[in-house]
DNA sequence: CCATAAGATTAGAATAATTCTAGACTGCTT
DNA sequence: AAGCAGTCTAGAATTATTCTAATCTTATGG
């Protein structure tokens, strides 16, 4: 083995929210904290607000060294969604969004990059929403801010 | 020839708007009014507002007629929307839809069935929105009201 | 502790929407 | 009528995502 091979190895990032509160946050909503749950969950919460897309989730887990496959990622970004854990957001008719951010708010879209930004919740205020059709009820409300360069 | 084949082949429905004002509508915006446009563009532009998937528009066209092929109508939307005669709109991750209606407005989307609804103008307000950050514009504001049953 | 079952993971095949390619065709100008 | 730019098209290619079926793991109960 190698210098460089050993570095690469022993270089996984530990948790900055600490691996028992990762645990935990899983186990709460009934899920199971594997081995690559417990990697991607870390990415995903342990830093500030993030827009995720499998890909972008994939490539920073095994660039860091966790072993993951494109499918789990997959399974796990919609086993979080339906869990409360992430919110999925669709701007790109391309490509899934999914946002750590649950709470309610909105986005700016910037369109050459394709990335997105948070908009703080009191920037957008909708002073009138129509009621939803018959017996119907409003799931969600997204305002999506496009901007170019 | 059968009977009903004979039927279908004359049953190819006459635009309501006149070949002449759909031709000059794609003559105006730089379009050579060919016969695969001339019979998308009377589908689009000569009922209602619609909001229609390349698919739908295919299956829509072909079954009255028209001889297009997909590919053609993937152009065709395309086209149309980069000159301003149609409005994409990104509300479901797995299809593109197009909005027949380009002035300002939002929608309704039912998750169950996957369709979408315009919402008045004067039916959702924004009262406050954010600036664009440095040196951008805004090009868009959408707002998409998810409702389930 | 260890067997075990329910739950997870995975490689690779399959699917679905969309885009690309390159050759054939057609509307418009001269 | 001729020619060219603009269009159309079948089919191959691409891309994101889902499925499959076999292999592992985690949590549990004895």
């Amino acid at each position: 083995m190698t210098m460089l091979e050993t570095m690469a190895t022993v270089d996984q990032k530990k948790s900055e929210m600490g691996d028992a509160v990762l645990a935990d946050r899983l186990r709460e909503v009934g899920l199971r904290p594997t081995r690559q749950r417990m990697a991607l969950v870390d990415i995903l919460l342990s830093q500030g607000n993030r827009h995720m897309t499998a890909e972008s989730l994939y490539s920073e887990a095994t660039s860091q060294g966790a072993k993951v496959s494109l499918a789990t990622v997959y399974n796990a970004l919609h086993t979080f969604t339906a869990k409360g854990l992430l919110r999925e957001i669709s701007i790109d008719s391309t490509q899934s969004y999914f946002d750590t951010n649950t709470k309610e708010h909105h986005h700016f879209y910037f369109e050459k990059s394709g990335k997105l930004e948070d908009i703080e919740p009191n920037h957008v205020k909708l002073s009138r929403v129509p009621n939803a059709p018959d017996g119907m009820s409003i799931s969600r409300v997204d305002v999506v801010i496009r901007v170019d360069g």
